[in-house]
Order: C-alpha cells, then sequence, then structure tokens
DNA sequence: AGTATACAAGAACATCTGTGCGGTGTCAAG
DNA sequence: CTTGACACCGCACAGATGTTCTTGTATACT
C-alpha cells in the first residue's frame, strides 16, 4: 500500500478538521483544502483510503468518514497526523474555553524488541485520555502510546505504562522519544542519541542491545513528555 | 437555566451518537431518536441548547454541532449524558464515556523519610488533576499525592511522580499504599504487609529500611492506583 | 499499435439536511 | 375574554453534499 501525496495531505487535512471543529469535512471541503477542483476526484482517493482501511465511511451520509487511528498507526502515519498543526483555514475556531483536552491513544509501541506495531484486539480506535491541560503546553501536538515489554525498565517505564508524546521531529540526545526505523517499519521507544551520522537508540535495559543505524534511516516521531501507569 | 426532558435527551442522544459513529447526527436523526416528528422543532430546541452554550452549532452546515463537555462538567450534567442509552433509533452503543472528574492533589507524601501530609481537606488542594473515568472506577475516593524521595524507586516510582490513591482503610499484602503512623503524625508511601499484629512497611528501595510496627499504630490512607510522571 | 490501469476533471443528478413560516394547543397575566 | 409567550407540528424550499457519468491524460505491459 502506497499512499500519493495527495491522500496524505486529505488525510492531515481531516485530521486536523476533525480535531478544529468536532465533525468531518465534506467532500468538497476536503477538495478545496487540497487543491482538487473536482468532487470526483475526492470521492476517488477517499475510496482508496477506505479499501486501505485509513478511513471508515458511511455511503450518502454528509460527513460520514472518520480516521481509523489504529490502521493509521500500524502504518506508521498517526504520529504525523495527530501533531499536525492547525494552519489552514476553514478550520474551526473553538472558543476554547476547554481547560481539558483529548489525547488520543493510538496503539501499542515496543520498548522491547522492536516488533510490528499491532492494533488487532486490545485497542478500539476511539480511546482517548482526558488530561489536565494546566499539565501541559500546546496539548493538540500530544497524542499517546501503551508501552510493550520491559526494555525501558530502568528508566522506570513497564510493561503496559502509557507515554504521552509530543510530536516532533527532532530530539534532543538523551532523550525518550518514539522512533519510527524505516527499513524495518517498527516503532519503538528508546533514548535518542545524535552521533555524527549515526543514530544510538539507547534501551533503559542491560538486557537489550543498543542499536546503531544510519540517521536516515530513523525518524523521530515524538518525545516522551509523561508516563501513566495504571495499578489496578 | 432548566433544561427539558427533551433537551436532556436530545443531549443524551447526541453524546451516544457522536460516540458510536465519530460525527455528529443531523436534525432530523435527533428528531427520530427522541421522538421529536418536526424538524424545525428540532431545531428549536438546539437553539436552546446552544444558547446555554451546551453545544456548538455552525449554522448551515450539516451535522455541525458538538457537545461543550466543558459546560456540561460545570453544570454537572456530564454525568447523566455519560450512560445514558436513548431508548429509540439506536446508535452504536459503546461503553466508554466522556466522562471525566476532578482529582485533588493534597501535598507531597514521603517515600523516603515519613513526613506529615494532610489528606482530608479537599478544598485547600493546591491543584487538581482532570482524568478519564474510563481508567478509573469510584473517582469520588480518589486523591493525588507528589512523591518526595526515592524510597519506592524499584517500584519505578520517582521523586516527583504524581501518585494517585484510592481512599481506603484496609490493604493486601503487597500493595503500595498510603500509610498514616500514629504516634510520629507522619505519612508514608511503602508496600503493605500484615504480618500478625504488626505491619510491616517495606520500601521498594534497598538502601532504605523496612518498618515494622504495631498494626494499631498504622492505618492505611488509602492505595496506590495510578503513577502519573512529567517529564518536561 | 492495442489494451489495461491509475489518476484527474467537470457537469448532471439525486438526496440529504438545515431553515423559515404558518398554524395549533396550553397557560398564565392583564 | 384577550393577549402573548412558550412548546410544538407540518411542510415547502433552498442550499449543502455524496454519487455517477463522460471525457481526458498519462504509464505500463503485450
Amino acid at each position: 500500500m502506497k499512499l500519493s501525496e495527495r491522500q496524505k495531505k486529505m488525510l492531515a487535512f481531516i485530521a486536523e478538521f476533525v480535531q478544529g471543529n468536532n465533525y468531518p469535512p465534506t467532500i468538497r471541503q476536503i477538495g478545496a483544502a487540497c487543491g482538487i477542483s473536482s468532487t470526483s476526484v475526492v470521492k476517488y482517493n477517499l475510496t482508496k483510503l477506505e479499501r486501505d482501511e485509513l478511513i471508515k465511511r458511511d455511503k450518502e451520509v454528509s460527513r460520514g468518514l472518520s480516521l481509523d487511528w489504529a490502521r493509521l498507526q500500524e502504518v506508521g502515519l498517526a504520529e504525523d497526523l495527530a501533531g499536525a498543526p492547525v494552519t489552514d483555514a476553514g478550520a474551526g475556531n473553538d472558543g476554547s474555553s476547554f481547560n481539558f483536552f483529548q489525547v488520543p491513544v493510538l496503539g501499542y509501541i515496543a520498548a522491547g524488541e522492536p516488533i510490528q506495531v499491532e492494533t488487532t484486539d486490545h485497542f478500539s480506535a476511539d480511546e482517548w485520555l482526558e488530561l489536565n491541560e494546566s499539565l501541559f503546553r500546546n496539548p493538540a501536538e500530544l497524542y499517546a502510546l501503551r508501552v510493550q515489554g520491559d526494555s525501558m525498565i530502568d528508566a522506570s517505564v513497564l510493561d503496559g505504562d502509557i507515554v504521552i508524546l509530543r510530536h516532533q521531529e527532532r530530539a534532543e540526545n538523551g532523550e525518550m522519544v518514539a522512533a519510527w526505523i524505516d527499513n524495518q517499519n517498527e516503532t519503538t521507544l528508546k533514548h535518542f542519541y545524535l552521533e555524527g551520522d549515526q543514530v544510538r537508540l539507547r534501551p533503559a535495559n542491560a538486557s537489550y542491545p543498543e542499536m546503531f543505524l544510519p540517521a536516515a534511516d530513523v525518524s523521530v516521531k515524538g518525545k516522551v513528555v509523561s508516563v501513566i501507569r495504571q495499578l489496578e
């Protein structure tokens, strides 16, 4: 499955629009935002996206579409979309009288061996955390992942914890990040170090090896800003 | 501000519909679900709700409405809307709710040497956490404390973490609790073990000693149900 | 060349959907 | 009794919106 630039743009716009308006855009709005003059072309691409199960659509229903965050996470797109900056016009002004906000829980991330992100049964597409705004800045850039594995145990991040990440492409050395490894199609949770043109991904567990990769093969998907653990 | 039964039903239906579909219902769908035959009546009541700022509406936009959960919470309606199924037209039901609540952060608790803490005065709480109800049951019993010290570090609870506790007098052996030590007027965070008529309070850090006390001198103030850490 | 496939445009079409307006019944105030 | 606000109903209508049909342009493969 390969997405065209246009389709990615559509996904980004939908994500952004929904976040700003609390309801999805119309075909024509998508077209306008993505520079597509014809409604049929939008539908054409929407159908593609639906075939890939990246979105869900209710036929003949106005604004009857929603993103499938589980799948998006699976193909490594969710992180980009979740932190999408709200730039475009038309997207909403919400009164922002909210003093709390929602953070999408996108799925699982490997803290042990990098694993294919599986978004099978455990994860319901719309799981959200509600957080107090005072604790975070720029909540729109946040998303959450459930930790799978124990490789970050020495950093006091345990299997099953929820990590909250801020979407960003760059990280300082030593920060805990979600890193996407290109040729392995995997996202993993590690300490990040840029050393020349190499990236070192360090687990916080002596029984796991460090990973050394060409910087070009690693993209930072976000930085961990919070850890939440449920004990009961 | 007083809402009619019909308006409450409409709110409940909207909440439920959005939960199940990820997009809002149309005026006609609301009407059908709430036993309103006329679209204008729906609009009539919708306008009322918007005047009270319980919902937000974009005029001339299909499905252009959204609930203002902040306000709903404010007027104490959020709880009612959470699980209330609307009998008529079934939208997807979904156990999860949008309910959230506040947990008072009461102060500091010692994870090293015991220090004094006040656990009764909710109103002087210097800070509140906003949490999603889906994560917890019986939120009224919850409160939070900031951890001071590193004696629980082996349990992955660090200095500065916030622990959320459920208020309860009893604990199972091994659970992490906030324990009040009578003759010292102190509360401390420890693993709890009842051994005969003695209580053993075990830190999760080899450099701190266990405490052995008469059961009569120790009262459990609550059990840790969650740990939250801010990294930035 | 011939054919199949992916992508795109534009216009016509069929619904969907919010709005507006006239009308009904109730109820309390004048 | 009359008046007026309030809650409600039906219905017509315009504008919003998804779908479909036809046409055109590339590209890859036979």
